[in-house]
DNA sequence: TTGTACGCGTTATCAC
DNA sequence: GTGATAACGCGTACAA
């Protein structure tokens, strides 16, 4: 392993010139089969792998494209990493603690990043992600300027970069951004995004003949956008259908389980369950679930329960919770088709796509499942 | 947006020699400050780029590393997608498949991204992410020799990528491994990882006072070395208690929730329940605990549980659940540094990294925790 | 402190 | 078919 081997060796070893090797290797039909057998051993013989910064600098692009992610957590643990191989297990009385578990955005981001990579690798790009933003201003351009200089095209989530630096970057590279929302940047740049609004109005479909009560939505700071989309397309739905919004009770069960839990069984024992638990996300809807079951109250023949999300425990749960999916895969997919789209006519207007959500209806509401 | 603007543009622009630009963006300090920022101003009239290619081809490395995930599921969907906003939102009936959830080890990977991005970010690096592998040798080899061109090293994960292209890979590039378990590749690259039959044994001390009983492990296709270690550690540390392994009653519940719920009432109803599960993933855990719950079983007072893996669902669980953690974000971490040391020397003697497991003490093992 | 000129490894356009 | 050779955009001695 000594120095990285170059065409010019390649050439040298296979008695060629270079020009020729990299004609093997582009438009092999251009090159007599038996020159090419002879590089190709030459190649592996020498262990020659061509030069991506090389081929990226005459090609004048780079067959890459940058994927930028928020994150929420772990950017304390600074340290330097110790490299050493530690012969014992660590152990540690876990106390319980009230936090706020981000793993919960990192389940989306996990998907979006998923369908990227599913797409680039159909387009044959690669894919450079960035996570760990929530540094400085400096470090994050500085980083961001270096990713750039190294891609043809950027896909950024909602709230991976301040928006201030959103304009800028724009103006030096394609952009297009992934938002679960409405946001500032409308017509702006590229856009794809999911309708929560539509969302719940499907949703709300499978308890449309129900009295309900919507669990929802505790003010978490960041999270305000998507909570506003759902709680309106919810309200929305309710006007449709002739109820007052006002007149639907909403508690707010704090996105977490164990609240829901609380929330629902102090209903049952007040004795105001209603007919309907919408839940605001799944954690909640499998929180009241088990409060439900514990108190021998029958789902969905007594009420009926849904969640939002689709994480996979909704699938495995007692009964199986009827949930609203959004579309993660589909929008990783779709910002790189566009972002592709994109490279290709620069000047074109703006696009923006708007993807469905998908409502699975499943036993939690079956009292409303048509007949299948 | 015309061309790209290059180093050319900025020093006319800014009435300067190229040096002088590329100087003031690499060393500052060695270029007087009215320049400097004559500079400065040229370049975000410009909104100039330093190109990636370019500096990489002329710095001989490009400050990027690859890594490799195996990717088990969403591999079909390969056709074309269509970028069109949807108007309505898709309505499933979602009936029961008992298939089984991929999304398991996604957990994993997904973390051990995040390991290596934080580290990548704290070294100055980008990291190449490709995962979707699961195509055709021809494919795989096409994408890891693509990527390989434009980076400086690589970190795959066991059963990325078929373990003869390995070798070849490793002749090429700085590799570095992140396995669950012993490979035949001992020696060969450098290696990460963490020792899950250290974390068995560690992990049995909680409930090493009584007699148990393995919930365990399932013949799953793909899984065997992570299992077949875990199984051994267990029944290692049976036997460094003077207990029979052959004694203990395994019963193997597909690393499912429902099974293991089901498991468990069986037992309860056969009034066979021993005074501990020991569960090899937190899913079965949760499922023995849900059924415990519902016979009216006391944990730990009359049943210690505890599960595996260390799922963010086990700290809200009732009671939570007494885990074994693994270090996935230190894994990441780990590769990383490796691979940067690699990189810096070639030729020293491959490397591995052992890490540590983390047993987190909580409620559902309270009868053995320390007072503390 | 600043400018000149060459090299980095490929691709592509010519001739041959 | 194959071989010279000029870009590609930047870093960096070496000069000035």
């Amino acid at each position: 392993m000594d120095k990285k081997p170059t065409v010019y060796d390649v050439a040298r070893e296979a008695g060629v010139s270079i020009a020729t090797v990299s004609r093997s290797l582009r438009t092999p039909n251009a090159v007599r089969a038996t020159t090419r057998q002879a590089i190709r051993t030459a190649i592996d013989r020498l262990g020659y792998v061509p030069s991506g910064s090389a081929q990226s600098l005459a090609a004048r692009r780079t067959n890459s494209i940058a994927l930028f992610l928020p994150t929420i957590d772990e950017l304390d643990s600074l340290s330097d990493f110790e490299l050493a191989t530690v012969d014992e297990a660590n152990m540690v009385i876990d106390r319980p603690t009230h936090h706020v578990v981000a793993r919960y955005d990192s389940l989306y981001f996990d998907t979006v990043l998923r369908g990227c990579e599913l797409e680039a690798w159909r387009q044959g790009l690669s894919l450079v992600v960035s996570l760990g933003m929530g540094h400085s201003d400096a470090d994050i351009s500085h980083v961001v300027n270096d990713v750039s200089g190294k891609v043809d095209g950027i896909i950024v989530l909602a709230r991976s970069i301040p928006d201030h630096m959103l304009e800028a970057l724009h103006r030096r590279r394609p952009l297009v951004m992934i938002a679960s929302s409405p946001t500032a940047h409308e017509g702006e740049f590229d856009l794809v995004r999911v309708s929560n609004r539509k969302g719940m109005s499907a949703w709300w479909d499978i308890s449309s003949t129900r009295t309900t009560l919507p669990e929802s939505l505790h003010d978490r700071p960041g999270r305000l956008p998507r909570q506003r989309q759902t709680l309106r397309g919810f309200c929305e739905a309710l006007t449709l259908r002739g109820l007052n919004p006002a007149a639907a009770p909403i508690y707010r069960g704090q996105f977490s389980q164990r609240t829901a839990f609380d929330i629902t069984s102090t209903l049952v024992e007040q004795d105001q369950l209603p007919e309907a638990l919408i839940c605001a996300n799944d954690q909640m809807a499998l929180g009241a679930l088990t409060a439900l079951r514990r108190a021998g109250i029958a789902v969905p023949d007594r009420v009926i329960v849904t969640g939002f999300d689709g994480i996979t425990e909704t699938d495995t749960s007692n009964p199986r919770l009827t949930t609203v999916k959004q579309p993660m895969l589909e929008l990783g997919r779709a910002a790189v088709a566009t972002l592709v789209k994109r490279v290709d006519t620069p000047d074109a207007p703006a696009m923006s796509t708007e993807l469905p959500v998908t409502v699975l209806l499943r036993e939690s509401s079956e009292g409303v499942l048509p007949d299948a």
